[in-house]
DNA sequence: TCTAACTCGAACATCATTGTTTGACAACCA
DNA sequence: TGGTTGTCAAACAATGATGTTCGAGTTAGA
């Protein structure tokens, strides 16, 4: 869990301040996803607010991302909090590539954003609890045999994590459709990690 | 083939010139492969002259960067047009990685930075050729029944150019060595196109 | 209804980057 | 050796982004 530290955590705001804030929030979230350049003019004519207010809630750009990640962070844990790990290993990680993919799709370039923001460290904390978890699951997958142990574990996390990103990709590129897009990430997940006779 | 239109081109140069020129090139095909937004600045010093030199040279940035790409278009397509890509599709495919797999690594994010300042044909162009020679290759392999079907061909062709990302990320990030990367590239793209029995 | 909180555009300072100009100096090469 | 070509640092203008300030107007909420 992260601390919502910077301004727009404080409750004793009047109401339209606080839509605003939940509307920056917001319109900071989409457009970072689509375009991690995106100056603060952009974010808040997309959040229908002038630049001037933008600023009167978050101290600067980098404060505004940070509070976006630590949200996005969140939004994250929780999602894969809530998922059933347990089970057939296979099914399992079924359904961690379908949640990854949620996410990734719903925060893109988020991340990139953030690495130009935010100091290494930041980074570091917001993509490790995801790694764990996909790492967990498979050297489980490991020691029951459904998985092969011959490639090691980091790189097959990169797969993982490289498939779902190129699923993006094609989506956005319009060579797949969002419906398809789970079905292939974990068809192609699963024929890597299976192991061969 | 492209054509090599810009200044540097241009024979009738003093040999000091040319050598700077080449400095130039290779400083920047380096720095943007390492940070699409580096600075002119920053490349000038990389070559070891002042920016006003560079100037001197090319144009813009933007035709620097038209350069730079406009030559590792062509040493893309020289690497690949060397290769053998007949025989059982399954060590052909290999080849065909390993060669891309050098020459992701060799110009990183150029591509970023290509995307940033060149219009949109310029950057279709020089994805299709490394694109088509893949994808021909995959569809003789399915063909012959060493490759599986069931997936959509674009699909293929994005998770071997996924694969080869990820092994860039993963060394970059120091989870993998330069010496394990072809292997673990050209087994993962395998484990994925070998059809399920 | 009254006031404190909020919004907003316009204007400002600051900074980084791109691209140009100038003029003095150095190196190539015929 | 002499004229052309090239290099360079410093200074300049232009642009675009971040962040601040001001003042006038609006709105929430007690």
């Amino acid at each position: 869990m992260q601390t919502l530290g910077t301004a727009a955590a404080t409750g004793a705001k009047r109401a339209d301040a606080r839509k605003n804030i939940a509307a920056i929030i917001e319109a900071a979230t989409v457009s970072l996803a689509k375009d991690p350049n995106v100056s603060v003019n952009d974010i808040a004519k997309a959040a229908g607010v002038g630049r001037v207010t933008l600023y009167g809630h978050f101290d600067s750009r980098a404060a505004l991302i940070r509070e976006v990640v630590n949200r996005a962070i969140d939004d994250t844990d929780r999602e894969l909090n809530d998922l059933d790990l347990e089970g057939d290993p296979r099914e399992a990680i079924a359904r961690l590539l379908e949640a990854t993919w949620r996410l990734t799709h719903r925060y893109g370039s988020l991340v990139v954003a953030a690495e130009a923001a935010l100091p290494p460290d930041d980074i570091h904390d917001a993509h490790v609890q995801p790694i764990i978890r996909m790492r967990g699951l498979i050297e489980r997958g490991q020691a029951s045999g459904a998985f092969r142990s011959d490639l090691p574990i980091a790189w097959l996390i990169e797969v993982a994590h490289s498939t779902v990103h190129g699923a993006a990709d094609a989506l956005h590129r319009g060579d797949i459709t969002e419906a398809q897009a789970p079905a292939l990430i974990t068809d192609t997940v699963l024929a890597v990690l299976t192991p061969s006779r």
